[in-house]
DNA sequence: GTTCTATATCGATGGCTATCGATCTGTCTG
DNA sequence: CAGACAGATCGATAGCCATCGATATAGAAC
């Protein structure tokens, strides 16, 4: 999976020839996404009230056990697409979307309306 | 990993809570691109002289045996982010960017710059 | 201190898949 | 026809990882 943050680390796909160095990054990125629990994780996350969520509130809704939702949360995070908030017992997640669009960026750059 | 196309599921990931369904039907497509060799094949193709490769041509760059370049290939054409075309004893490839562009889509929309 | 609760870590396991060599299929050439 | 070659398919294997129960850590309340 990788144990290190998502960085920009090439053209986007269609634009250039990926060396196998880059490609191992990238797909370490994707891997990332290329799970159900931890896309839900994302989603939950992001749509939070007050945009973020106590971990607590993420056991239930996955149907998965806490340490399984720990871990996930624990991957996420060290990649820099959650950030982690530690409150007395309890620790917040909150969304770092810029993290999600060097992904997306990766896939395409963003057509030019004009 | 699937084994049918790409299509357009759902809401961005950060725009609305996923259904369990929806994460299994991204996941799986984010699966795709979780493999450097797969990304290497998608760009080797997109990046071709004429827009298409011979699959020929694909296997010594990716240093992987026939079998497994072919199992790659396959993967990718169905999930159709390759189209394929048998010409004589060759099957060429060329990519099909509107299928990635869902993937990419899902990661978020395009900002307006209006 | 003790107890309760929230989260993280550990160790083990089962399933999935990238990879290969061997083989089959299909096509062209002579 | 036979021979050569491109590609796909098959079967086996090895490594990875999602998952769990058990346990550790840490903080709050008493």
């Amino acid at each position: 999976m990788s144990d290190h943050a998502i960085t920009a680390c090439c053209a986007p796909v269609l634009d250039a020839a990926l060396s196998s160095a880059q490609a191992e990054e990238l797909a370490a990125s994707f891997k990332l996404l290329a799970d159900p629990v931890r896309l839900r994780l994302l989603s939950l996350v992001a749509n939070a009230e007050d945009g973020e969520v106590c971990a607590c509130a993420l056991v239930e809704p996955l149907e998965r056990s806490q340490p399984t939702v720990s871990h996930h949360l624990s991957a996420l995070t060290t990649a820099g697409l959650l950030a982690r908030e530690k409150r007395g017992r309890w620790v917040f997640y909150r969304a770092v979307p810029e993290r999600l669009a060097i992904l997306r960026d990766a896939l395409g750059a963003r057509e030019m309306t004009a």
